[in-house]
DNA sequence: CCATGAAATGAGCAAATGCTCAGATCGTAA
DNA sequence: TTACGATCTGAGCATTTGCTCATTTCATGG
């Protein structure tokens, strides 16, 4: 499917060198010992300990979380909550402003999630793709969560006919081992005829049933600037992106676009989706998203009252607290 | 109570300084950030920003873990389980030598016991004392279990009347929120008459019950050497350990000393414990404990089938597997 | 058998970190 | 107001850490 690189990531049936990297890591946060006496404790040269230490970081064996509820997000939280009446807000705190603002809110955000899968009464989880789902399943630690089933709400195959995409619902299977229903056909049809016959699927009509019923509904959101995911990854022509931009689109959640008071458009682009269009029925919805440059599309979608609950970082709720 | 120090590490109602030493840490450990630049972005020195860190870890706001088993202790809990009868074996990686056993084992043991809490299903958990517990419950995270309920399986009255010794079940039903039954007596009775007299108070009675039913018992367990805790908690005379130990004691789980072969001792002292004794009916028994000291005590206890689970590192569970 | 390239290793060095000490700041009491 | 004590703060320095580069090792293919 990849490439033959032996360097791939994913988790190999290597033995030793991960759980020396891991017995590294733990002799350094844990045990507090300097990277000199790691290398003697493992007789290894400091300098191989330094490498393993920072391997471990690297390859996410280590997860650090702060215990300490800051109040400054705490408070973030509450006005969100009061002023876009979401059920539920989380705010992580920022990073500053070089900093890539995905790099505090997944590792924020796993840990959320991890309890909502813990939940003991099955449920199902209907999931949204992109980015931002990605890095936080990535951050995302390996709870049983068996009895739930995860089902997704968007396509899986990009216009070019590759599946890969950002595969977040395989991602977040495999974390929790939970029954997942992908949905396996094109993200958009290319016209009405192609659409139904999409729709008319067996195994897509089922998904499209579950998701609809599912407990909850977990989403990223995109934007419609000139770097537009949905244009980026070739939903969109560039024609097509001005168009509906000047149609006043400025978001996207699971491919269906929305104008700055969060109402989806009507607009053949938007029709054409073969997936499921949140909210749908009474199920919640919660969006994940930060940054300068979702704050429109995050700004339209608590105004159209499209999500009800919201994950962001700190300097992007402030933004949108102050409109 | 205390010491009027306003020293204390104890939950006061600070609002700022620790707000920043959180903020601090979250800039470093997730964003990677170095001192300057944490100072730069707080707009203090680097100095501060280094302290606000210290300090950060130094009070617990972090909490790291690593979250690759590593594959020699899976193997050790393997080994432990198939030589010992246990139904369950958790092995934390080794810190060296020169290292307290506690410091590695208890940020291993808290997640566990945060999984155990955060079962949906309502549970009565019963609790012993001791420096081990104590020392895990300062690394569990807050995580709602108010469904539970936490009893104590040892009185929390030292002989000298204090009552403060290993506040234990306290601290867990604040973690935890839980409701919680300590047992409000001495630990051991002076003779037959207070025993009686103890064990049939209404709220003594009632939680030797609730404790005699609960659906899982967490304890320590105690070694018999010189500095034996009972015998530096006051509970044993310098007399009575050397006649204990004279009559094969070598180790105690809650106050109850038993033999090599994990046997009770037939003694006075034995007799005198007004909490309860394990196991106790079909109530599984998890006990908690590493280091050489409790080396005899730990293999006592696995002989005689005391404990259905076992915490504890991997040296001492080498130890234990090679006799 | 050797040639080749990729990964692992160790040395050296610059940056970052943690610690100590002296001075500053603040609250309290005379 | 001034003196006192305790904590907070910043500078300097020793230690620790992370990075780069040259070398070695290992695996693969000629």
């Amino acid at each position: 499917m990849m490439q033959a690189k032996p360097k791939g990531n994913v988790d190999d049936t290597d033995i030793s060198p991960r759980d020396l990297a891991a017995r590294a890591a733990w002799l350094s946060f844990v045990g507090g010992l300097t990277q000199d006496q790691i290398a003697q404790e493992l007789g290894i040269s400091r300098q191989r300990a330094q490498r393993l230490v920072a391997r471990a970081s690297s390859e996410g064996l280590i997860r650090v979380r702060i215990e300490h509820p800051i109040a400054e997000c705490l408070e973030l939280e509450r006005a969100l909550k009061a002023r876009f009446g979401l059920t539920s807000a989380w705010v992580s705190p920022g990073l500053g402003a070089g900093v890539d603002p995905l790099q505090g809110l997944a590792p924020f955000v796993a840990p959320v999630l991890e309890r909502l899968f813990s939940s003991d009464e099955p449920k199902v989880f209907a999931l949204g793709t992109g980015r931002t789902l990605k890095t936080v399943v990535d951050q995302l630690r390996a709870v049983d969560g068996s009895r739930h089933k995860l089902v997704s709400l968007i396509g899986n195959v990009a216009p070019d006919s590759s599946a890969s995409f950002y595969e977040v619902i395989m991602r977040f299977a495999e974390k929790i081992q939970a029954r997942h229903y992908p949905m396996s056909v094109p993200v958009a049809a290319r016209d009405d005829v192609e659409l139904n016959l999409y729709r008319s699927l067996p195994h897509v009509a089922a998904s499209r049933e579950l998701a609809k019923s599912a407990d909850l509904a977990i989403v990223g959101i995109g934007q419609m600037g000139d770097d537009a995911p949905l244009y980026v990854d070739g939903f969109l022509t560039a024609d097509e992106l001005t168009a509906l931009r000047a149609s006043g689109g400025v978001g996207e959640i699971c491919g269906h676009i929305f104008d700055a008071e969060g109402r989806y458009l009507d607009h053949p682009v938007n029709d054409r989706m073969v997936g499921v269009r949140v909210p749908e029925g009474d199920m919640p919805v919660y969006c994940i998203g930060a940054g300068a440059s979702k704050l429109a599309a995050l700004s339209a979608a608590l105004r159209g009252g499209l999500i009800d609950g919201l994950f962001t970082d700190e300097w992007t709720a402030k933004a949108l607290i102050s409109q």
